[in-house]
DNA sequence: TTAAACTTTCAAAAATAATTGAAAGTTTGT
DNA sequence: ACAAACTTTCAATTATTTTTGAAAGTTTAA
């Protein structure tokens, strides 16, 4: 496989991986430019490889950017703006586990408290959707702690012995 | 707040969440309504309930047993079909990562093993591509395993004391 | 074998989400 | 202050996804 073709093959899988995971089609596909890229990337070049327009490209740029995960640079003598991407894989999942956390998971976990503390009066079908919500509820909260702690917990020693022995 | 307001409110979360993850929202809802319901589930009474058509209620419901994560069941005497979620969650979140994995990680990994074994000839840009994907595909390979494992890992002594440590 | 009681399928319609492009906004150099 | 070189915004359009509902299919009991 020729570069050129490698390249564009890996922009669309990524871009098609985001939209199962509820990250539109060309914002991941612009991460994922940015990510295989070693110099930083104008706008107008994300147009062009992307064929997309200006507002989209504009739009999906400032949406990485609110995520933290794509970065705006400036070089010198050039009025323009350029892109780059976090290329730190770990830096990567991390931000992209607390964004997530931030946006979906806490206020799932806020609903879940609520509706798991109705006072279950006397009722099975009550007393089982109060137990079922509040098992919920503690999972819930459970995985969003690991998620948080997975980067520094990848890095340190004792993860490390971890993972070897889950292998 | 009462009991009807919320189950209500917990299966609009449940199929919101969804939906951003890559779920669809009647799917989504139809599993939060058979979470929280101590008896199995009439066709009927899921359309009911969610306020769907019969083509929605029987598509999905499809879906979630494709996924592994909702059961169909038969009462004696009756002639429709009832159904029911799994509602243990370690087995929930095993079956989700599971089919997750199988579907869209194991997909994309052949992909970023095939794009990061290009030769990369003599230029910085190509280098710089076949090193970042492979990284890539070292990353991804083991976050999925450690999804896949995070369960028994969840359960056993040692990720126990883990998780403690990491509190 | 028939018919009642169900479920599934799928083409068409409706709802939702993404994209465009041009006008408005901003920044920078002279 | 002006205008060139950019970027952002957003109403309208286009594309995609979901939902509907009625016809076709299936199962069961008599």
């Amino acid at each position: 496989m020729e570069f050129k073709e490698a390249k564009n093959k890996f922009v669309q899988t990524w871009g098609a991986l985001g939209s199962q995971w509820g990250i539109n089609k060309t914002m991941a596909q612009i991460h994922a430019l940015l990510m295989v890229s070693n110099e930083a990337v104008s706008m107008e070049d994300i147009m062009e490889e992307l064929q997309i327009s200006r507002g989209n490209a504009s739009m999906n740029l400032r949406a990485l950017m609110d995520w933290g995960i794509v970065y705006k640079e400036y070089k010198a003598g050039e009025r323009k703006e350029f892109f780059t991407a976090e290329k730190d894989l770990d830096e990567l999942a991390s931000k992209i586990s607390r964004e997530r956390s931030k946006r979906e998971i806490k206020p799932a976990l806020k609903i879940l408290k609520e509706v798991s503390t109705i006072e279950a009066k006397d009722s099975e079908e009550e007393k089982h959707f109060v137990d079922q919500t509040s098992k919920l509820y503690d999972f819930v909260l459970k995985a969003d702690n690991m998620l948080d702690k997975m980067t520094e917990f990848n890095d340190n020693w004792l993860g490390k012995l971890v993972i070897k022995m889950m292998k």
